[in-house]
DNA sequence: TTCATAGTGATAACTATTATCAATAATATA
DNA sequence: TATATTATTGATAATAGTTATCACTATGAA
């Protein structure tokens, strides 16, 4: 069930190619969109090798990993924002607005500790809407 | 991957004892949970029957459905609220901060619509953080 | 009561993800 | 630079949660 990904201790050039690829679309991609855009340059690498270096990207705090109807969505933009996800095509798009931190952590547990805020949006999108 | 839930028509026993008992606790039960919280009284039950009206539930807006860890969570309580869980003891506990909505919809595309709003924080629960 | 059919139970199928492991390649060291 | 060590990869099997299928059952209308 977990993944028990190891902190990253040697570069490749598949890890190179997956955080570069994350990095420079705001797709929100799963693993397989990944695996699938690499895979035309990198004809041998393999879905595992994706799933493993995004997952400890997400360990490690270099992504993000959010879900989606069941599925894994990573983002390299780990600066705090939110998600909405249209229901008709997929799609996963930022949104900027910040949250009342404050106010949040007043309504936590005293001696909670937080990793992660995820907020997901979701709706159908103004392309979807239109059609 | 779809689950063809057909708004429910017919009352049965399954669906009021399923109905019922997820508004009877404040667990964030995952489907299974809850079948086998119903299978003592009703042993015939059927898991699949369980998914099946959860997730008809969801789609009609009685009941809320999220994602921890690639589970799926149901909660009887619709009213707007946030919820937090914990990555160590996998419970789910409420949070009733407000969300600043009109600074969230000025963030969305023109003509996007919104069905719902899904906060997570994930983190370690003051039970597991002393231990 | 009878009838049409929505719903159930049992189980198979599916899909996303994780685990396994022999082969490969990155780095430290001689 | 050559060699040794071992982290990482690629290929693939295994797993788990969820969804689909379908014969049978039982609800609710007539």
């Amino acid at each position: 069930m977990k993944n028990t990904a190891t902190p990253s201790q040697r570069s490749t050039k598949q890890k190179t190619a997956i955080i570069t690829y994350l990095r420079s679309v705001k797709t929100h991609p799963t693993a397989e969109m990944v695996y699938l855009a690499l895979k035309k340059k990198m004809p041998q690498l393999s879905l595992g090798t994706v799933y493993r270096n995004l997952d400890a990207y997400a360990q490690e705090g270099k992504s993000l990993l959010f879900e989606v109807k069941g599925q894994q969505r990573f983002d390299g933009d780990v600066s705090p924002h939110s998600h909405f996800a249209c229901d008709a095509c997929g799609g996963v798009q930022d949104l900027w607005f910040a949250l009342p931190l404050p106010k949040v952590k007043k309504h936590l547990s005293h001696g909670a500790s937080v990793r992660s805020i995820d907020v997901l949006i979701k709706g159908q999108c103004d392309t979807c809407n239109v059609r």
